[in-house]
DNA sequence: CCCCAGGCAGTTA
DNA sequence: TAACTGCCTGGG
């Protein structure tokens, strides 16, 4: 059993399984169709599969009922937990973003059950790098064919074989041709200097995390090929700052839609949503995302 | 063939 | 500091 914020949870662990009972605000399909992670993947039963801190994990929810596979009680207390954000408390986080208007009451009635996952910071700052100005079928058919080039095997799970992110040394010896067949185009050279800047620099994410939301911003930026959507994407995703708004297209049609009826520069629109959802703006972020996305809106 | 996809860097004014 | 432009790649 853990105590969360949430309450008492029922933790069983069984034939490599966690079986979770009693999880509320946790639904898969908005947690990993949300466009936070791009390493998950559905499974023809309806369950995800995905790599992790060097591990496979399955999960499915039946009912009320979440399931992890591929797993045991030390993996979930050491890292899963953590990475599902368990300890937090959903149900108020959108009780208050609720209470400011209908439109993002509709979206979070729509992406109930979206976690903000807590990822691995370096593996984040690539996959967002290489997601600019691209699409998210190809992001992640680079992101896993770099895994299974140059990550280390894990194992084979439901008949398909799973590699690790590649570690930042690995990537910081290639070179520009040797990224060719990985499809991130003119991204390599980021990619590339983005490895041999944390290699040379010696850089600590962990270090970075302790910085205050603007500091850490200001260091993803001097990432060559990160700017501001991308260092809030990280800021969210990985460094635990969720007050931080990435603005990218969607949010921009789904805000000028619904808020400003006309043409508005993303700077003003970050401005407006982070007074507006204030430390929450991250968590607002993820759910008008899913929601603009999935209904097409403003396209 | 053109168009666009979860932006960014580099260049102008 | 805003506005503008080109950009790898691949699917529609």
């Amino acid at each position: 059993m853990i105590m969360g914020a949430m309450g008492v949870l029922r933790i069983v662990d069984e034939n490599n399984k966690i079986i979770i009972k009693g999880l509320r605000d946790f639904e898969p399909e908005h947690i990993f169709e949300c466009g936070q992670c791009f390493r998950w993947n559905r499974e023809d039963d309806g369950s995800y599969t995905g790599v992790a801190y060097d591990r496979i994990l399955n999960v499915n929810k039946d009912g009320d009922t979440v399931i992890l596979d591929n797993t045991n009680t030390e993996d979930f207390n050491n890292i899963w937990a953590k990475y599902f954000d368990l300890d937090n408390d959903y149900s108020k986080i959108k009780r208050d973003l609720i209470s400011r208007d209908e439109i993002i009451r509709n979206a979070i009635n729509f992406g109930h059950g979206i976690r903000i996952l807590q990822q691995e910071p370096w593996e984040i700052l690539i996959s967002f790098i290489i997601s600019a100005n691209n699409a998210i079928p190809r992001i992640k058919k680079s992101v896993e064919l770099l895994s299974k080039d140059f990550g280390q095997y894990l194992g084979r799970y439901k008949g398909k074989d799973h590699y690790s992110f590649p570690d930042v040394e690995i990537i910081s010896e290639l070179n520009d041709e040797q990224l060719e067949p990985y499809g991130v185009g003119y991204r390599s050279k980021y990619i590339l200097k983005a490895a041999k800047k944390v290699v040379d620099e010696n850089i600590s994410f962990e270090r970075l995390k302790e910085l205050s939301g603007e500091d850490c911003y200001n260091a993803m930026l001097e990432f060559s090929g990160v700017g501001p959507k991308v260092a809030s994407c990280i800021l969210v995703f990985a460094m635990g700052k969720v007050e931080a708004c990435p603005i990218d297209v969607w949010i921009k049609r789904v805000m000028e839609h619904f808020y400003f009826h006309k043409d508005t520069s993303n700077k003003k629109i970050e401005q407006f949503a982070r007074q507006k959802f204030g430390q929450y703006a991250g968590y607002a972020q993820q759910y008008l995302f899913y929601y603009a996305r999935e209904h097409k809106i403003g396209k």
